[in-house]
DNA sequence: TCTAATTAGTCTTAATAAAGAACAATATCG
DNA sequence: CGATATTGTTCTTTATTAAGACTAATTAGA
């Protein structure tokens, strides 16, 4: 049951069934290609007609292809198939992170292109600007004409206003309000879209077009990492909240007079679960110290820490175990106060997942309420996945799919 | 940016646009009345021949009515004003309590019908249904034929299906997945509504009429009495969850090391904030304690509380002020988790709210991540507004008003 | 008092949508 | 080969918005 807001509404005009019904076909196609009219039309319960007519509009403006002739399985008339038109189109995702700055190519499906490429980010944001838009350009190139990317998707760790296509907070970059998407743009003379890394895993899993993962109207996305980031997706939504700033799960506090976070509190989930987190509990170090320039702990990784656990290093598996706990208890708090059908969870952590998942679910059920919640599905999604280059693909594939505002 | 669920979709039929612009209408006469035809056609940007239409289809169906012509302010002829038509027409709403039952009678756009009535609440389902039924009849039979009653609406303090119309657990009465609607309905003749209090308190700020409180798409709704409930609104739209449990910040840890609390955890944003947490830490008790017989503590309740810090009594100056922090604390983790536009918060602590706003503001920006979240918009809703029998009535009165599905 | 201007509401016509029916082309099966 | 089933197209019917003409009511001002 939802409110029309009385102050912002949109009429139906003569065209917006037809709007309505052109999208629900392309979003059918996009999920049952290939796909003939007739079942189009059977799937949508309207006439053959009427889908004929939607596909023939949605064939000229080239989102769709009539491909080859398929086999009849009984008798009559072979159909013609139907698939989403991505011939001579892709779309750049990129991941800036605080580290490495990654960029894929894919189709408008979000189908792979090429292979992943990768280098060390410069935090100056016009020296990064430059350096992306030659080596997108570069990759475009190998591919096909650059004029034919439909645009470039962003992720970024840290706060972001999409609709003005700015960073207003980075804090791993050390961006401050920073106009990361017009630059790009004309740079590259292609359309940009920018969105923080856990908004945009969580939109890779909303968009993904593999039939296991859709469906899910809501779920979250948690993203472990430096820090910890979450999406939260309610009615096939990113929930954006009134500042952007919706789904900081991190800084809901396990225990208010716990470990210092680097956001400035105490007690965050953060700072009990990030990589840094595990990391500082593994070494017996505070948090808030400055990391340590000496050869080893400097560069020592949570895969690291975690092939020793695998090893057989009881301290390690302590570690971990302990890490695994709080990230429990941290998504029981997720589940009481969203009780989402799905939690996806992605990061180096769960490249350990065989050993901490018991503790994970053991935890998550002591502190939710029911049954129910305690119980509620959790996905892992490999690093492989690439989830935030993936959303960041979507920012640009997606909002052809998407639903048109009615009502 | 939605995206279409292709398993779960509807397609635009014929009636679709009308449908659509016939909730858009009957919405903004809702907000404007009394409003002209002319002046709706504005609102909408439609023609007047277009507004005409929807109008006298609303007529037919009894929705609105032609009430005086207005007086024209320039030149030219006088307008017919529309209303909403509650003409003959009721509401009832009931808010089940663990001490007390309150029954409310409204009109369609939840104004006030007469004086708010209310009983013990007997924990026998059986028995109470019963005792509601005879007394809702009688308060219906004082204004008007029972009959002439729209539908009664029920908030009840716990977990709710709404959907099966069965309480799946309510701790404080003891209730254990009862059908409550059904039998309600059948004593009645009337349909019958129920939901948690908590998503009522929040529905009831949605459906308010007031124009001040209206076109908070995000909101949430903080009701703190005996236990912590919290209703979230997005887009409008109540948050229900997978399983109906959505909106359980009340057990959400401040300190997983913290009191006990009554859900079998520990540490609780409710173990702290709750009116038993605050007696509780006035009267040095633990929390988990049974609540002692003898007469003093028994009968003393936070109001007295509040009496005796505004007389100036050190202690309960200190607690109050400890859980007006404890109280900012837990915002916190709602601003931080949904970015709200606005927290509505409810419950016999707010009749201090003078005292200890700044120490809840203070405590709020001292947990959130950005300076908007800490200066998110806090609205004290009066116990005298009776959220929760106001959401009870909505639950019957707005389903006429409700968006369309569509797409 | 009469006239022109202005507003409200109705009615007619055109454009565009879905719903439905009919039909041609094509394939399978007996 | 003929009956039957399926796909895809086309045409008619019905419903709805859009645009504008028209009528009625009302008021300001000459």
């Amino acid at each position: 049951m939802r409110k029309i807001n009385p102050h912002d509404f949109k009429v139906a005009r003569r065209g917006t069934s037809r709007e309505i019904n052109r999208q629900i076909a392309l979003n059918l196609i996009r999920a049952h290609q290939p796909i003939s009219r007739a079942d189009l039309a059977r799937l949508m319960n309207v006439r053959r007609g009427v889908a004929s007519l939607l596909v023939s509009e949605l064939l000229s403006e080239s989102l769709i292809f009539e491909g080859a002739i398929g086999e009849s399985v009984g008798r009559g008339r072979r159909p013609t198939f139907l698939y989403i038109d991505s011939r001579q189109r892709c779309v750049v995702g990129v991941d800036i992170r605080a580290s490495r700055t990654y960029i894929l190519v894919t189709d408008l499906l979000g189908r792979q292109l090429g292979a992943v490429s990768s280098f060390q980010t410069n935090r100056d944001v016009d020296v990064l600007i430059q350096e992306l838009a030659h080596r997108i350009k570069q990759i475009l190139s190998d591919y096909m004409e650059v004029g034919a990317c439909e645009g470039v998707g962003v992720s970024v760790p840290g706060m972001v206003d999409p609709a003005k296509g700015r960073v207003v907070h980075a804090p791993t970059l050390g961006w401050r309000d920073v106009n990361l998407r017009d630059p790009l743009a004309v740079a590259l003379g292609i359309p940009v879209q920018i969105e923080n890394s856990g908004k945009a895993c969580a939109l890779a899993q909303v968009w993904a077009t593999r039939s296991d993962v859709t469906g899910s109207g809501n779920s979250v996305f948690v993203s472990v990492s430096d820090g910890v980031g979450v999406g939260v997706v309610v009615n096939g939504e990113v929930l954006r909240g009134r500042h952007n700033t919706a789904g900081e799960f991190g800084h809901v506090p396990l225990s208010i007079d716990g470990p210092k976070c680097s956001c400035g509190a105490t007690g965050c989930w953060e700072a009990y679960v990030s990589n840094l987190a595990t990391l500082s509990r593994y070494f017996g170090r505070d948090l808030s110290e400055p990391r340590p320039r000496d050869s080893e702990t400097a560069t020592f990784s949570l895969e690291d820490l975690i092939a020793r656990a695998r090893a057989g290093d009881a301290k390690a598996v302590a570690v971990i175990n302990s890490t695994a706990r709080y990230l429990g208890l941290g998504l029981a708090s997720i589940v009481n106060a969203l009780d989402p059908a799905r939690i996806y969870i992605g990061g180096e952590i769960t490249t350990a997942w065989s050993l901490i998942e018991p503790i994970v679910r053991s935890a998550l059920r002591e502190r939710t309420l029911t049954e129910f919640g305690g119980a509620t599905e959790i996905h892992v999604v490999p690093a492989e996945d690439h989830p935030r280059l993936r959303g960041a693909v979507a920012l640009v594939a997606a909002p052809a799919f998407a639903a048109p505002m009615v009502a």
